[in-house]
RNA sequence: GGUCGGAUGGCCGAGAGGCGAGGCUCAGGACUGCAAAUCCUGCUACACGGGUUCAAAUCCCGUUCCGACCUCCA
């Protein structure tokens, strides 16, 4: 496995190159992930997110690495606190109760816990001692209203990774310079607000600006530097810049190379809850398996826009149930489980930048070989092509003998399969004694019943849609 | 205004100078009592206008259209 693994290569959004892929420290690979603000429930934009990840992550670790995988919650913002006066609850009951819709979706998902998943509320220490060093080196600067800013024109390396100028950026119109050296100068800490939650420290009581939590909390559980940060296109800037600039104000390295997922689309327009057309994950697992949600997800390549519609994530679902249709017949010739495999193909694919979609075209052909050895009762190659197949849908999260997916259906397969077995002992019958009518009849009950018959060689065979 | 990305066949979606990605749909065929499943075959495209090249979807120049970030965003 450590072939594959120093044949890794990633975009590093700055660079906006592929490379090699060098960890900091050899085997290991540390990831922090920018997770989700906890205010709503999580819609399919932010569930590819963790889905593109947790592919990048599985791929990781199924190549050898030991994997540190670090994707905090957002516990504290505006929102937040905004949607807590409006359902006059507590802000931290908002929180919990959206971070454990996000928890939910995940698992639906298959997407992995993370290594370590803190809150931001949880860092306040950290935060503050890196505030203190940001103000002792000069970096940063109390006024004195509670606030603490960070100085950005200070930075020589502020806005790389967005490649932009400091003077380019459009003007906000409501910057207040009462207090602020600059209009660019952003809050690490927000003074409190009547009402407001708060907690202690030098400068007055108050809390965590958004970006500050990142650099804390990366800090706490990867260290000054780490290999991979990620997070959605739309994060780089201001928030990873502003990352950036805290961190390396405070000496840390910081990143090694930043990852971004592109979004998911509705009519050519990025999804997000301001624009009222997001989809959340739950409303979507009414129509499709969560196995199928993710297959669909994770199909594009994830630096792509993913342009949704309920007819492509049929079109998608139809496609997976053909492989997945595929495994299960294979699993009954073999009268084996099959033991997952990486082929070359899939390795070489997924070390190009994770290149899903031609990963994609390399199961197909696999399972068409597979096919036809289940025609030809090839098993040598039927064995073969199975194992890379699940293989390859095992580091994509989509492995339909993963007990994850399997679900609580299996307690009554048993019994399910001996009534649909008695009713398909009388079709056979029927059509032994060449009595079509009669079984028909009897198929075209199942069918009604969603169950599916196939007729094979060594007999017939059901599914359930 | 600045920065970044996109436009590929009926649909989804890769690729990024030359051997037609793949999937879905559709049509035909094989198999089947008929189906289903499977396999085979067919339909074969790169927004527009120039240019470079033996060769351009891919490189260069220009144009049009779409989107994202610069306020919270996966």
């Amino acid at each position: 496995m450590t072939k594959l693994a120093s044949d890794l290569n990633l975009y590093n959004t700055a660079d906006r190159a592929v490379s090699k892929f060098v960890p900091l420290e050899a085997g290991k690979v540390g990831i922090y992930l920018c997770g989700a603000t906890v205010q709503a429930p999580p819609h399919i934009g932010h569930i590819r997110s963790g889905v593109n990840f947790d592919i990048l992550r599985r791929w990781l670790t199924a190549i050898g690495y030991d994997v540190t995988f670090v994707r905090n919650v957002t516990d504290i913002d505006d929102k937040i606190l905004h949607k807590a006066v409006h359902e006059d609850i507590p802000w931290w009951a908002v929180a919990m109760k959206y971070e454990r819709a996000f928890s939910d979706a995940y698992a639906a998902l298959n997407v992995l816990p993370p290594t370590y998943e803190p809150r931001a509320t949880g860092h306040i220490t950290q935060m503050i001692e890196l505030m203190e060093a940001l103000i002792a080196n000069g970096s940063a600067y109390a006024p004195g209203n509670g606030d603490v800013y960070l100085e950005v024109r200070k930075l020589k390396s502020y806005l790389t990774l967005s490649n932009q100028k400091l003077d380019d950026l459009q003007s906000a119109d409501d910057a207040d310079l009462t207090f602020k050296k600059d209009p660019r100068d952003f809050a690490l800490w927000k003074a409190a607000k009547p009402g407001d939650p708060s907690w202690p420290t030098p400068w007055g009581d108050g809390r965590p600006g958004w970006h500050l939590e990142c650099s804390a909390m990366a800090h706490a559980y990867l260290g000054e530097a780490f290999d991979i940060h990620g997070g959605g296109l739309d994060l780089i800037f201001p928030h990873h810049e502003n990352e950036i600039a805290q961190s390396e104000s405070a000496g840390w390295k910081f990143a090694n190379i930043w990852m971004h997922n592109a979004w998911v689309t509705t009519s050519g327009e990025k999804m997000s809850k301001s624009l009222g057309n997001s989809l959340q994950v739950m409303e979507i697992l009414k129509k499709v398996r969560g196995i199928e949600l993710r297959w669909y997800l994770g199909s594009a390549h994830y630096r792509s826009m993913l342009e949704f519609s309920f007819e492509a994530l049929e079109e998608s679902s139809v496609n997976f149930r053909r492989i997945e249709g595929f495994l299960q017949r294979a699993r009954e010739v073999l009268k084996s489980e099959i033991e997952p495999s990486i082929s070359s193909e899939f390795a070489k694919a997924m070390n190009n930048d994770l290149a899903v979609p031609q990963a994609l075209a390399d199961i197909s052909e696999a399972v068409r070989i597979g096919n036809s050895a289940i025609t030809e009762n090839d098993l040598t190659a039927l064995a073969k092509s199975a194992s890379e197949v699940r293989g390859a849908l095992s580091i994509l999260g989509c492995d339909p003998f993963d007990p994850i997916f399997a679900g609580a259906a299996n307690t009554k397969k048993e019994l399910l399969d001996g009534l649909i077995s008695l009713a398909l002992e009388q079709r056979t019958a029927a059509r032994a004694r060449k009595d079509f009518a009669a079984s028909d009849a009897i198929r075209d009950s199942l069918t009604a019943l969603g169950i599916t018959i196939e007729d094979t060689p060594t007999g017939s065979r059901w599914t359930v849609n």
